[in-house]
DNA sequence: GCGACAG
DNA sequence: ATCTTGTCGC
């Protein structure tokens, strides 16, 4: 129980700023994007790795759908037995759009109304999939990790194009992969989840290897490119979506 | 100055 | 992300 491993992740970096102060800075809504980044910043070294991980009972997925022009968000999260992934719950919430979008700075847009619907589940999911890069980020903060630590559970980003970095193109088959590599560091894999189509990219969201989150991201996909928990989330979250058009028209 | 740029 | 019809293919 010595005080010498603590790495940036650890106590020294959490007194700096306070485990309360991180949740209030990622669910701010910055004035400006400058001020975004800067947050991005001074929690990009808490994204930790090395959270307790069990095979996972229940799994998450994250999505978040637009109406009126992007004015209004619909956050949806479903959760799945990990087991042989069947739906166990499915929840949406809606809210007044945040932040615009703005390549790298997808977190503040996202975090708050996937909280709101989040707070509703009645089931505590072991393990998180966001749509959307994590580690794989100019900054290494994308919204994966941004969700991630928010909700402090085990979660992989997951993109469905480039953000950041560099490649090589990974072999035709399901399973075969790529390093993603931007400014010499590995930031994430790209992965090919079906034989002969377009490959995800798969980075660290919060609290588990890359290793993990490949692992994991394969032991959840079937038949389709997206891992099951992201696949319903799209699903229930267009529904969600129409749902909210229809009560409350523009 | 020009191109790139998750959802 | 969203706006949008049919269409080519397994």
């Amino acid at each position: 129980m010595g005080s010498r491993r603590h790495g940036p992740g650890g106590r020294a970096a959490r007194m700096r700023l306070g485990v309360k102060s991180v949740r209030e800075r990622l669910l701010r809504v910055p004035g400006t994007t400058r001020e975004a980044i800067e947050v991005q910043l001074a929690l990009r070294d808490l994204v930790k790795t090395d959270l307790v991980v069990d095979t996972p009972g229940t799994v998450a997925g994250v999505d978040v759908a637009y109406i009126a022009g992007e004015r209004i968000s619909v956050a949806t999260v479903v959760v799945l037995r990990f087991s042989d992934l069947a739906l166990v719950e499915s929840v949406s919430a809606w809210l007044r759009t945040p932040f615009p979008y703005v390549p790298g700075l997808l977190g503040f847009r996202e975090a708050p109304p996937v909280l709101e619907a989040w707070e509703r589940l009645r089931l505590d999911p072991d393990m998180v999939f966001v749509d959307g890069h994590g580690r794989a980020h100019p900054r290494r903060f994308g919204v994966a990790c941004h969700i991630g630590m928010l909700l402090r559970k085990p979660t992989v980003g997951i993109g469905k194009s480039r953000l950041c970095g560099c490649c090589q193109e990974p072999g035709p088959n399901r399973g075969e992969r790529a390093d993603l590599v931007d400014e010499g560091a590995v930031v994430g894999t790209v992965l090919r989840t079906r034989d002969h189509v377009k490959p995800l990219f798969v980075s660290v969201g919060y609290g588990i290897s890359l290793e993990r989150c490949v692992e994991w991201t394969l032991k959840t996909t079937r038949g389709v490119r997206l891992p099951e928990p992201l696949r319903l989330a799209d699903q229930a979250s267009r529904k969600a979506r129409l749902d909210r058009v229809q009560r409350l028209p523009l």
